[in-house]
DNA sequence: CATACTTTTGTAATGATTTCAATAAACTAA
DNA sequence: TTAGTTTATTGAAATCATTACAAAAGTATG
């Protein structure tokens, strides 16, 4: 919980119970979560936490550029505390999304384009996981 | 009209008349639509068409290949025609998406795994655009 | 302490997508 | 062609993630 109070002013944000509670979260837990998950394993222990406070806070982090929004899955958002470049894989059986690290670095440069500024890159793999090929 | 036609066949989609006027305004409208844009542009000429079988339809589409969904938008699913290997950009001011067809062929190739089967790749820019890069 | 500012909360609204049952259309076999 | 069967379309209602908003609580400042 200190971690995540330090960790917080890194990327200059004012660390409230909340938000350090939600980013201690992030930081243990790399599944890519979304709101749902979030607010559902932190409401136990915060029980006047509200969802609108999730949605918030993983906007303030996304804005601050604390955490990064993934498209992957089409049916919910879901955030990643690592920032560094990696790409993503999720399974269209179970939904859980997992990190792919071993990409060369090259596929994360943004491409020259006259026509746009290119802020960011997502490299997202869809497939099925070992525990549901079987389906 | 007639190539809609043939081109559902191609996929073997049996070619109902909505079908058809879906897959034409794909194929003449390379704006990775979404399902309201759909819509919006068959039920002037086609007024009894349901928004339910636009939906239905782009699923049959995807499942049988004729069309790729795309990720890339969080607020609404987007359906791509060219099922070639490209990539996307999308503006975060005006929302539209275009296409990225001069990425390396090797960015498309599906990373060895023994965690999983992957069976698609998708590549996301997200950036400004020309006209909103004032903003 | 008093005031201003920021954050959190809960409720209500929005909007995309899904569900489902009824209708219509297409297909098959006699 | 017709009756029976399957498939596709339709529209209304339900679901569910996200957003909007205003009130309440908390924090900082003088």
């Amino acid at each position: 919980m200190l971690e995540s109070h330090q960790y917080l002013r890194q990327f200059s944000i004012k660390p409230s119970v909340q938000r350090s509670a939600v980013m201690h979260f992030l930081l243990n837990n790399r599944i890519h979560p979304t709101i749902d998950e979030i607010y559902m394993a932190l409401s136990p222990t915060m029980p006047t936490l509200s969802k609108t406070t999730v949605y918030n806070t993983l906007d303030l982090f996304v804005e601050k550029g604390a955490v990064r929004a993934l498209a992957i899955d089409e049916k919910n958002a879901r955030y990643d505390v690592d920032i560094s470049a990696h790409g993503h894989f999720m399974c269209k059986s179970c939904g859980k999304v997992h990190d792919i690290f071993d990409l060369k670095p090259s596929m994360f440069q943004i491409p020259e384009s006259e026509s746009f500024r290119i802020d960011s890159v997502e490299i997202s793999y869809l497939g099925a996981c070992k525990s549901c090929k079987g389906n």
